[in-house]
DNA sequence: TTCAATACATAGACATGCGAGGCATGAATG
DNA sequence: CATTCATGCCTCGCATGTCTATGTATTGAA
């Protein structure tokens, strides 16, 4: 496990969020998204998104509906009410968990 | 497992090696060190802590030695010269991480 | 005497990311 | 026509991590 494995951890989720709080996407486009809107640092893998969307749905954060595009299946997430709340929350507690860090390693982003 | 949980994860090791390239310190006075520069949110927990400064010894980026003070024993941990240069990574990529997460979510720091 | 704080350590429960594999379609390449 | 690439979804098993609970022990205060 890599150092960026255990850093994306905690974050992914909220990442998801994000993404789908924007527009309704799928599976694919929101690993595109995700490596844009990062500058290429987040090539999200398939073992880790699927199921993390999953699970997202499972605790009704996240509901989903398949549209065919091109004679192709597209799974599309999009929020609920519950999960554009936990979104507001997971960014603040990130906004929290960030500065933390950022106190201990003395970084002043100032 | 809270989200924090999940947060602090891939950050746990690059607190610990930030602390003690201040000073070697011991276990019950990092978590005091980390809670304090924390602003109060990161209580490090034991089953975390010590298997983390176990780790880190076992990859040679910690050395340790025991000392006695007032009855107690305490377990001090300082830095290598390995450990060193793998906090100087870490820090970088750190950065790194946390300006992809504030990329997706939008937050602009400037 | 009893309790809190100090001090180290580990076992087991639980959770998560990823590699690897499976299955399928459409477009472009040779 | 065959092959390869990009698109698109899914799951199993492995490695690894944190936390709760527990054990051991000393010091000092209530």
């Amino acid at each position: 496990m890599t150092l960026d494995t255990r850093l994306i951890t905690g974050a992914l989720e909220t990442l998801l969020l994000e993404v789908l709080s924007i527009s309704p996407s799928y599976g694919y486009e929101i690993t595109q998204t995700v490596l844009e809107r990062s500058a290429g640092r987040f090539d999200l893998k398939e073992g880790s998104l699927y199921p993390a969307l999953h699970r997202l749905e499972r605790d009704a954060l996240l509901a989903s509906f398949w549209e065919e595009h091109d004679g192709r299946r597209r799974k599309y997430y999009k929020l609920t009410t519950a999960g554009s709340k936990s979104l507001k929350e997971r960014r603040a507690e990130w906004q929290a968990f960030s500065a933390g860090v950022n106190g201990v390693l003395g970084i002043d982003l100032r």
